[in-house]
DNA sequence: AAAACATGTTAATCTAGTTTAACATTCAGT
DNA sequence: ACTGAATGTTAAACTAGATTAACATGTTTT
């Protein structure tokens, strides 16, 4: 019974492709059948907690969109150190867009910390889609813009603002994000010790 | 003689928008009348040295390409300091990309530390660019993307890199920027004080 | 040529954040 | 219920980089 509903796949595909859709009618407004190609287009696919999607020096094939779950994407420095860049939840994406850009091998990996199902963007596609569906061009234009300023912002604030104030920061901006993941990837984003970050929350306890 | 010249706007233009057209000859082609769509749609301007191209508090209204000079990008901080997080040079964009996508109030100066000159897109008719040459939002797009992953390698820098490397990596990356520009502002844009990095100078000579 | 200002150096003291290591706690697997 | 692994806390010693301040050099302005 569960195979056989597997063999249908555009009613599938057109359920679970809805979080997209939604997403993207922020920024463009696609037509039904520019909708139908697009979904025909991507892929769907499911991860379990702990899989990677992009290891590091494979080449990235895909920009992620996510539609449930988690994924930290990290780099391992010299010393073998994990440094977190980026959590990616619901209505989030997630690649490593220079491997990606370039197919180069990537310096990025990305990993699932929940079970996490996803919405694929294969590089093969992605410029057809684009000469297809101009608006397509637009809004990923629109969001690399908004990442871009994103990240902008967070480099403002690493240098500007002491280890503390960016715990509140990120505590305030994303209060549901701090309880779905271990302290330590919380201290790595944060580019500290998991120690001083524990320091530091003990702090702000005494304070209040 | 000269304000006679500078009747002849189109050969003026023509001539100064040279850098412009090879730079997004690397990303897509244009046929000559779309260059002289997007010639009639920019604005060349000349700054002196020290003068702001953008000032902190206004919206910003273009997104500018240097032809010559150079340009810093800076915020200031709750204590008044400065920090640098861009020089442009030839060949380079400069904005707050936050402020003009947003249309609000920058959080970012842009000042000349050199004399300099600049095409600059303006707002009103940058949608309207995009409309009428498909080609150009594909080119933004992509120097987007590669802004985008540009200041994403340097967060990770930032973070995995200790000051001496992070001045190593500028020094070896934009050797001719070195030159130009005060040690306190290179010492602003890696993070560090002007004393530190005089240090880290030190050290180096010692080193060899 | 002097004054005034911008930039650079050196060295002492200070601090934010790291390292190490010992000990709790929570939680999954048997 | 027991064990081991993953996660979290605390505290001491340590280090990268900041701060302050005194002095040096260079470069505009008058």
């Amino acid at each position: 019974m569960l195979l056989l509903l597997n063999l249908i796949p555009t009613k599938n595909a057109s359920m679970k492709i809805k979080p997209l859709l939604d997403y993207i009618r922020k920024y463009v407004d696609l037509t039904q059948e520019e909708e139908a190609i697009l979904t025909s287009k991507v892929i769907f696919r499911k991860y379990l907690k702990g899989q990677y999607i992009l290891q590091h020096g494979d080449v990235c094939k895909y920009q992620c969109f996510v539609i449930s779950g988690c994924t930290k994407t990290f780099f391992l420095d010299d010393e073998g150190q994990e440094h977190i860049i980026l959590f990616s939840v619901e209505d989030w994406w997630t690649s490593d867009m220079g491997s990606f850009i370039t197919q180069t091998p990537a310096d990025l990996n990305v990993q699932c910390i929940e079970n996490t199902e996803l919405i694929m963007f294969p590089i093969e596609t992605t410029e057809e889609l684009y000469d297809k569906i101009p608006k397509l061009e637009r809004f990923f234009r629109k969001i690399i813009e908004r990442g871009l300023v994103a990240t902008q912002k967070r480099l403002i604030r690493n240098f500007s603002l002491s280890a503390k104030d960016r715990y509140l920061y990120f505590k305030n901006q994303y209060p549901d994000i701090e309880q779905r993941i271990p302290q330590y990837m919380l201290a790595s984003y944060l580019g500290i010790t998991k120690e001083f970050l524990s320091k530091i929350k003990s702090q702000l306890l005494l304070e209040d």
